[in-house]
DNA sequence: GACTGGCACTCGTTACAGTCGAGTGCCAGG
DNA sequence: CCTGGCACTCGACTGTAACGAGTGCCAGTC
């Protein structure tokens, strides 16, 4: 069981190579490429241990190591640390967001960025309703029987649906209920709403019930119900890079991964605050993405967390600079957030 | 240079051979499969002139023919008929499309549905703001200094946008701000609306003309300047059907092209009214697209047009089918359309 | 006890030769 | 003008052999 340093370092070694190179390290360009201060034959004794342990294997007999799924997980724990950005970065990361005029702006520049930093898949949430507040509610007539209901949350996000009322409601009376709504509702968090609407049904005047009714019916469709959750992607034409080497040469089970919301959701949303969370290859819960990994965090404003974002590319990718770039732009997007 | 029948049944049958079974064909082989009613030796010669012409190829000299872009061309322009969709396809449209809830949701299950029903990649435009009036204008407060805008088309999309005000606004100046906004513009279409905001300001009273001032500038941004349009788009993993053989082993040009919003609007937006159009191989005028096809339409309720969808496949495509397809889906979200 | 040099062995890669067969072009005859 | 026949081409596949990167193991050294 004991993996001594120099072990550690030739597992390091291996994972840097591979990554770099591409194709399964043996033990005597081992030596060459580092100072080991050892002879290839000791490196393959440390080998043989390695590989034992599960954390390398060789793809054919005569051929050199390539680091396991929990080889990569050893070295992500235990062999790295996360590169510092260079200037070049920061400001690159400066430059693409400023500028970004709502909320979909900076989504969309998020995500370009960080598919073209760090040359993967870029996968990027939208403040989470279930995290935002209502910051107004807007009823617009459309005609005498529909309304249109828009809510704008405090994150910027804006959600609109339709209401087919019961009945005829004159103007005077969507002002009422508009007034009503917000006094109730803005500023609570959504997640909190159901009573609130519950409420507002039970308080509301005789002659404005029928409409509050079929009303708070869409109201908690939209803030509750409907996990509205939105995401952005680019950089699929990324996958293609080492040419069908990595993903085992299909990018079918990749693809049809990244076209399910749901899956996404999973693989970026719900993070622990301010952790950046690491899965590797068969780490990953979903059969389809046991060939890539997953580097993903959360954002928001100040310490608070509204969404998530990451990306996803094959389990040989380099680690540290990306899981440096996936931090760096999740702070500075909160920061852009905190400003509105 | 004549064509006869029989050397455009021999095209036809070669296209159709072809685009099923995705290797090359033979002349055997062709007149096993199709009743020609003439000899394997009297196909080959008019194969020979079909090639000469520019219309079919071999691939390797001992090999079947293959149809060219031209050969498709020409299939698509006078050898082929739109087929009627089968009952069940009828259905799934209909199933489909019925319970949308509001625009997102028509367009998100339109490009679903037009991905799998053409196992292809589909694309869809949101309505287009130039093709859009203004329903109605809201302002929101969010701060004394901050207001919200969003923008209700006829078609149902809405934008947002946040204006940052020269000062302080009190509440009334907005109502009036609001007011004077909606009779101007509402109605008005968005393509007609910068004389009308420069009118805005003109007219405003003093004490209301430096908000007026800065509002028309972002109204003119969001209205008309920034011809902010939205794409969706599903089934890229479609692409990897027929395992690397089409788009020549490299998806790469083909995902590239697809995260370009620019590309994608000049493939599937602008069409002439209730034309269908198809973009075959080199037809098309981005190279990164030379090995794939495009058959697409414009939508709208009634008979104008809002905006415009289409599917994207391999040059081998089942161009009667899709076209077939791609029209019937565009008619169905039109009539939904029409119904808000 | 840990490291090293040496050596036999494995096995994927590459090159080459040979065979097979689908498909063609052409020609002579109906 | 169509057809059957025939020689020809050339890619796909198979089998063999040489090559070499990389390994595991062992005996020897510090």
């Amino acid at each position: 069981m004991g993996l001594d340093d120099r072990k550690l370092a030739v597992l390091r070694a291996i994972v840097e190579d591979y990554v770099s190179t591409q194709e399964p390290v043996g033990s005597k360009a081992l030596v060459e490429r580092h100072q080991l201060g050892v002879s290839p034959a000791t490196v393959r004794n440390d080998m043989a241990v390695l590989e034992e342990e599960g954390y390398i294997r060789q793809p054919h007999t005569s051929a050199g190591r390539v680091p396991t799924d929990r080889g990569y997980r050893l070295f992500v724990d235990r062999l790295s640390r996360v590169k510092p950005l260079s200037p070049a970065e920061r400001r690159a990361i400066e430059r693409f967001l400023v500028g970004a005029v709502d909320l979909d702006d900076v989504v969309h520049r998020t995500v370009r960025l960080l598919a073209q930093l760090t040359r993967q898949v870029a996968v990027v949430q939208y403040p989470s309703l279930a995290r935002s507040s209502v910051r107004h509610l807007e009823l617009v007539p459309i005609s005498t029987t529909r309304l249109m209901l828009v809510m704008i949350a405090d994150t910027g996000r804006v959600e609109q649906r339709l209401v087919e009322l019961p009945g005829p409601v004159p103007a005077d009376d969507v002002t009422d209920l508009r007034r009503l709504v917000n006094e109730k509702l803005a500023g609570a968090r959504l997640s909190e709403t159901p009573p609130l609407v519950q409420a507002l049904v039970e308080e509301a005047p005789a002659e404005l019930r029928p409409a509050m009714t079929t009303l708070s019916t869409v109201l908690l469709e939209t803030l509750v119900e409907r996990h509205e959750e939105r995401i952005a992607l680019a950089g699929t034409a990324n996958l293609t890079r080492g040419g069908l080497l990595d993903f085992q040469g299909s990018l079918r089970p990749i693809l049809e991964a990244l076209e399910e919301e749901v899956v996404l959701l999973k693989l970026i949303g719900e993070t622990e605050p301010s952790t950046t969370r690491v899965l590797i290859g068969d780490e990953n819960e979903f059969d389809n993405l046991r060939a890539a990994s997953v580097v993903s965090t959360g954002y928001g404003p100040g310490a608070t967390i509204v969404g998530g974002l990451g990306v996803l590319g094959p389990t040989r990718m380099d680690y540290p600079g990306t899981i440096a770039t996936v931090r760096a732009v999740a702070r500075y997007v909160g920061e852009l957030l905190a400003q509105n």
